[in-house]
DNA sequence: CTACACGGGAAGTTGA
DNA sequence: CTCAACTTCCCGTGTA
């Protein structure tokens, strides 16, 4: 597909970094999403700023995203690595950047909840992972597949030995003492903090990348600005709203109830 | 009884 | 070197 040579990658990555880091809240990460991203520099080495001109390709569809990187220059001239065939692209969206100050080479690390967040929100993912309800922000794992999808995670993270469900639902249960998810009593099933999936959500608002609004995402944008009985609540209020479901026939009602006028 | 899911302690790894 | 965020291993418990 493209022929970057290392600086490229290097640049492009740093494109990527800036689009995360100021995409509000430090969430979105446009290479981990399952698109084409082809890459052709639009800048001249005289630019006291760097352009990325971004085509994201998926389902047939093409869109330009153009990244304007300031505050950096290019060490030498720019190669041109434009696509090797033309594609239709309908108008494009500009985002000028000015980059995060960067302590040392500050690469973030992918969370679990996120990844988990972006597979929720990937069609390709629904055999392994799906959302119970979405504008709670409960999810279950599909008892099949469920291990396809711990494999994904580890060969993400780059693991030396395989990942399996169990391990990460260890990591999922580490998320409990801090609120981030916490586990349904129901089986293979664990819920987002209210918190964390508005966050998640609406840092995918902000960045508006066009090939890549899923109805689900767009339904789950619209709930989370309607329903606000929890969102942007502190971690104790979050545990207290919980805690509302004390029983688990409470919960399964409440579930199933919501999960009715959600169903994807 | 078996399989599967869950819970958590403890030590190790890795990147910031 | 410290710390956060896992990762890996392991063992016990609960449930269908």
């Amino acid at each position: 597909m493209t022929c970057l040579d290392n600086d490229m990658n290097q640049q492009f990555q740093d494109a990527i970094d800036v689009i995360e880091q100021n995409s509000n809240n430090s969430y979105y990460s446009v290479s981990e999403f399952p698109l084409i991203f082809n890459i052709s520099t639009i800048a001249a080495s005289s630019r006291p700023s760097r352009m990325f001109q971004l085509l994201c390709t998926t389902h047939g569809h093409t869109k330009q995203l153009i990244l304007v990187l300031q505050q950096q220059s290019w060490p030498q001239p720019i190669p041109d690595v434009s696509l090797g065939h033309p594609v239709p692209i309908e108008s494009p969206h500009f985002y000028s950047i000015l980059p995060p100050p960067r302590t040392s080479k500050g690469r973030k690390k992918l969370r679990l909840y996120e990844y988990l967040h972006e597979a929720l929100n990937d069609p390709n993912m629904g055999d392994s992972i799906q959302w119970t309800d979405s504008s709670s922000g409960t999810f279950h794992f599909i008892s099949k597949n469920k291990e396809k999808l711990a494999e994904c995670w580890g060969q993400r993270k780059g693991n030396r030995k395989t990942m399996t469900y169990q391990k990460m639902a260890r990591a999922l249960r580490n998320y409990s003492r801090t609120g981030e998810i916490i586990k349904v009593r129901r089986k293979l099933t664990y819920q987002f903090n209210p918190d964390i999936l508005h966050r998640l959500g609406s840092t995918q608002v902000s960045l508006h990348l066009p090939c890549h609004t899923t109805q689900e995402e767009v339904h789950s944008q619209q709930q989370s600005s309607s329903e606000h009985s929890y969102c942007g609540s502190a971690a104790a209020d979050w545990h207290s709203w919980y805690g509302h479901y004390q029983l688990q026939e409470d919960y399964d009602l409440a579930s199933s109830f919501t999960s009715h006028t959600t169903k994807l």
